[in-house]
DNA sequence: CTTGACCTTGACGCGGCGTCAACCCTGCAC
DNA sequence: GTGCAGGGTTGACGCCGCGTCAAGGTCAAG
């Protein structure tokens, strides 16, 4: 007769594990003797290496007892189910490699390609680093609420940033940041921001920007969001309402 | 301002989830509106696709944190760690998988192959499948207690069963444990098993079993299992001791 | 008699939430 | 007013396969 820890060496599994194993009924409690000790015996090593060998193969424990007492089709089926849920969180772990194999630079993360691009195009153009943040996770937002749209809006605003003032407007406002708020260059920058401004509804780029950003209460939070990063927002917001054009993320004429 | 289903909305995860970030530090609480709802901003949102982003990709939630905050170089570094234990969980996978692959027929289960061949040539020559299992689990525990010898016994079990005795021994037991137990038979199996076993001593098989089967506990456990599984074998044993030989699974001349 | 190695039951922990339960708030239709 | 639907809140259990204390009782050896 055995004691718990010989059956369980015998088996090559943890007397923890056994004991599991009684707890889900898998192997039954066998006899005790006189001080209350479980005694086995040679059928239950048996038992327990038939349901290891099962459970080393991955079949879930609540899965052996059936699988134990199944003809040999029956086994053959339920087998082919098995491998077909391994095979499927094997894909599953594949495509978490694949996608942490993209996470290879700080801006990759939740940002797309299109997005990655512009943002090096900007801070190779001298834009510091505070507003390359602020621009990333604006497009973070941006691509969580219109991920179909991505490419159609980067191309547009690379085609801003051909225009020098653009980029002129982006390092005008990096300075002020760090110069404190002085009105007179911000009216300037109000100034260039109108005249912009003016050209686009010409041309008839707000038209179709109120159509793209048909979701009122979701530019209300990009404002919300603009503005809480960067105080200067607000007294810029006021100054361009002054020149007659109000909103922040979408532009319209008051 | 945000509820708590429109943030999560935004970031196309649950509610539940989103308060399971809280509660584990991830997002910081929010401020409450004055009926005690959960209000959030646009960097909410952003904070919480990120989180979602390295979750997704196989992040553990309790190293996202210092993931989001860490530079490019830590970054890559806790990448490629991350990347390496998800590595490892594939292939452990793919181990149960090509374990699974090998469970296909019932005898497969927990037998080496050597033995399954064994096995396939007793029932071909008309063994019944009740002795077979007997023999089955009888060797699912010889394997367990020595692994490495299993080929060896094999050849053996196999040069016996050579001698047209053997087959006759099985068959004979069979058909006894079909009609009831009958001394005059029993006595005629138990003298041909002893001029066999003479034999074995004449060749010195019996030493070099001695050797082999080194563990007395463990041969008792064996015949333990023997006498359970036949009632037959007791009766047998005492046939056998009247002609000067005890044991069962290891005969010694008493 | 002590020690140390075993046995017993009971309970928490892990990971990432899903899923009740039981209750409160809000806005709208009647 | 009242009722109802559809939000929100906290709290707690469940999953899976055990690992790991905790707090004892038992056994064989020195």
């Amino acid at each position: 007769m055995l004691t718990i820890s010989q059956l369980a060496a015998y088996a090559g599994v943890t007397v923890r594990a056994v004991r599991h194993y009684h707890q889900v009924g898998l192997l039954p409690e066998p006899a005790r003797d006189h001080s209350g000790y479980r005694t086995y015996g040679a059928a239950d090593v048996v038992r327990l290496i038939r349901i290891r060998t099962l459970a080393e193969a991955g079949v879930p424990l609540a899965r052996v007892q059936e699988l134990l007492d199944a003809s040999p089709s029956e086994f053959g089926a339920a087998v082919d189910q098995i491998d077909a849920e391994l095979r499927a969180k094997v894909r599953e772990l594949q495509e978490h490699r694949r996608r942490i194999a993209q996470l290879a630079a700080g801006d990759t993360l939740a940002v797309p390609a299109e997005v990655v691009t512009y943002l090096d195009r900007l801070r190779g153009a001298g834009v510091s680093t505070a507003m390359v943040e602020g621009e990333r996770d604006a497009w973070i937002l941006m691509a969580a609420r219109w991920p179909e749209q991505i490419p159609e809006f980067m191309a547009e605003k690379n085609a801003q940033l051909d225009d020098p003032r653009t980029l002129r407007l982006y390092l005008l406002i990096d300075e002020l940041n760090e110069a404190g708020l002085d009105d007179e260059r911000l009216g300037a920058v109000a100034d260039l921001m109108v005249e912009m401004n003016e050209e686009s509804a010409r041309r008839g780029d707000l038209d179709r920007q109120d159509g793209a950003l048909g979701d009122d209460a979701f530019v209300a939070l990009l404002d919300a969001f603009a503005t809480s990063a960067h105080p200067m927002v607000e007294r810029l917001q006021e100054l361009m309402a002054e020149r007659g054009w109000t909103g922040w993320i979408k532009m319209e004429r008051a």
